[in-house]
DNA sequence: TATTGTTATACTCTATAACTATA
DNA sequence: TATAGTTATAGAGTATAACAATA
């Protein structure tokens, strides 16, 4: 831990004068308004950041249950209820009954949902160039390991973070 | 912006295999949970992040208006009212009227303010040290600078983000 | 007429707990 | 009795618009 303080002054220099900027800040303005603008992109497929993120989820391995799907991306049983409903009366997931256990909702992606993920995902790949301007191949993967120093930092496990997308962020 | 088709395989292989990690999912991922972190740091200190957001900007420059300290932080003058209710009932700031224009109230931290906030700096800065532990001092210059890139890309100026803290996120 | 602060209100989001149907 | 899904409800947070005082 050996950085910041290197930086740093007396906490009387905070108070009166305040310094330079945190990385604390920084990202949590970045990851708001990274959120903001993804949110603008799956908009135009007619997706909000969690219905893009149960699609994905179920590209990934389909015939999940609702819960695990739930369980997966942190999303409580009682809101992936609208989550799927709005994603059925959609055309893009169909429930299926499992016949083994009848309580249990099986998902599966329809040929509509999966090409409406495969249009999402383009609209995030352009998103992902977007904020990566100007970076080099090398930049753009050297940052991407600071931000997993930091998420281990966080107690994210690396595993439990998704691969691709840009977040469930609620809020907006 | 000749990155990240590098390293991406068809739209294909996005369906149905789901590749490597995006900035863009990242970002917001830490993004959220340093928020969370950083709200449980600030209410250590009887603060929630919008009322050490109100105070830092009034140690940096004091003598604010409400609605003055309301748009630096883009907060809405409404929410600004009961923000400043709280910090007042807490006696860490006072509405003083300003006598040359008796519609606004000039906000001035009063020492408790003043002593509250340098304490709560003090855990800020022990959260940066915690998310960045590990870091050399050139990697969190290094990790600043590629995020201000980002943040460049986003169209957040960078003039336009305050110094430290952790964020002003809403949604929890 | 425009502006600062205030109040009241409506809206979204989320979480909690109760309910059903299965097991 | 426990579990998957559903429903209903309440709470927090936010934004919108109307209002008062002042300019």
């Amino acid at each position: 831990m050996p950085t910041f303080d290197d930086q740093c002054p007396t906490q009387e220099h905070f108070v009166t004068r305040v310094p330079q900027k945190s990385v604390g800040f920084t990202l949590s303005q970045i990851g708001l308004e990274n959120a903001r603008q993804f949110a603008l992109v799956a908009g135009q497929f007619g997706l909000e950041p969690r219905h893009f993120a149960v699609l994905h989820a179920l590209a990934d391995r389909d015939g999940l249950s609702q819960q695990s799907v739930g369980d997966n991306l942190s999303i409580p049983a009682s809101t992936m209820v609208s989550i799927v409903d709005h994603l059925e009366s959609a055309g893009l997931v169909e429930r299926h009954l499992e016949p083994h256990d009848r309580r249990t909702r099986v998902l599966h992606l329809t040929g509509a949902g999966r090409a409406r993920l495969t249009d999402a995902l383009r609209g995030a790949h352009e998103h992902e160039a977007r904020i990566c301007f100007n970076f080099t191949a090398i930049e753009r993967a050297e940052l991407l390991s600071l931000l997993e120093r930091v998420a281990t930092n966080l107690g994210i496990a690396p595993n439990s973070l998704p691969d691709h997308g840009s977040g469930t962020h609620p809020e907006h």
